[in-house]
DNA sequence: GCCATACGCAACCAAAAGTTGCGCGTCTAC
DNA sequence: GTAGACGCGCAACTTTTGGTTGCGTATGGC
């Protein structure tokens, strides 16, 4: 019935700073706590614990590089994600569709009985 | 550059609890506080503060019915909140892709070498 | 070797999500 | 009509989460 929706997931996707992290990453192709930082809001220490969320839901992994942490998304993992918009958004638009059609319905029933 | 998103409606449908409860609205056509709780694993009161953020976002409205208060969702809010999910998700699709046919070329250009 | 820089850890703060408890209005059944 | 049940709102409190500052440690460049 409700979409087999991946709470962890869709709630790491849900914060407007990790989303954007995430633009980030996909843009540059890779970041650190420090980089990403320096074109968000908050501070790095912000953004490293919004990095373990993402880690934590699978959607980022991380490679070690001397003194730096290199931060990269998990394409497949994304792919999920997005799947999951799209699964979502499929559902309210099928019921948005239904309740317009059904009203419509009833709209003709109205006429015909004039 | 990063997708036209709304923050307020998309952490308005970012939390799990609130997304059921569209659901649910969305099948029963409305629903009370008391009636969508029922259905949830949260309390009533817990219920009504979920209620009353869909509100402001615009996604949800009211309409006093004796002694109960019925809700529905506001269907154009809705739709418009759908397409933001759509939006992110082109973007990141969009993203994918282009990070997919690099590596494509970049397998191409080592094979070529070969 | 020395200093910049990048990171991790810990304490602390504020807002959000959730709880219990209570009082008030409204419907219903006798 | 009034008694009890039902639905709601308000208030106090707790927990989790997003954010901060401060500090210690390790690594890379000169």
């Amino acid at each position: 019935m409700s979409a087999a929706v991946d709470d962890d997931l869709w709630s790491a996707i849900g914060d407007p700073t990790r989303r954007r992290m995430i633009d980030l990453l996909l843009a540059e192709g890779q970041g650190t706590a420090t980089t990403l930082s320096a074109h968000l809001p908050v501070t790095r220490q912000a953004v490293t614990k919004h990095l373990a969320v993402l880690d934590r839901a699978g959607l980022v992994r991380s490679a070690p590089a001397g003194r730096e942490k290199r931060y990269h998304v998990d394409e497949a993992q994304l792919a999920r994600a997005v799947a999951q918009l799209r699964a979502v958004g499929a559902l309210w638009d099928a019921r948005l569709e239904r309740i317009k059609s059904l009203a419509e319905a009833i709209q003709r029933a109205k006429n015909a009985k004039k």
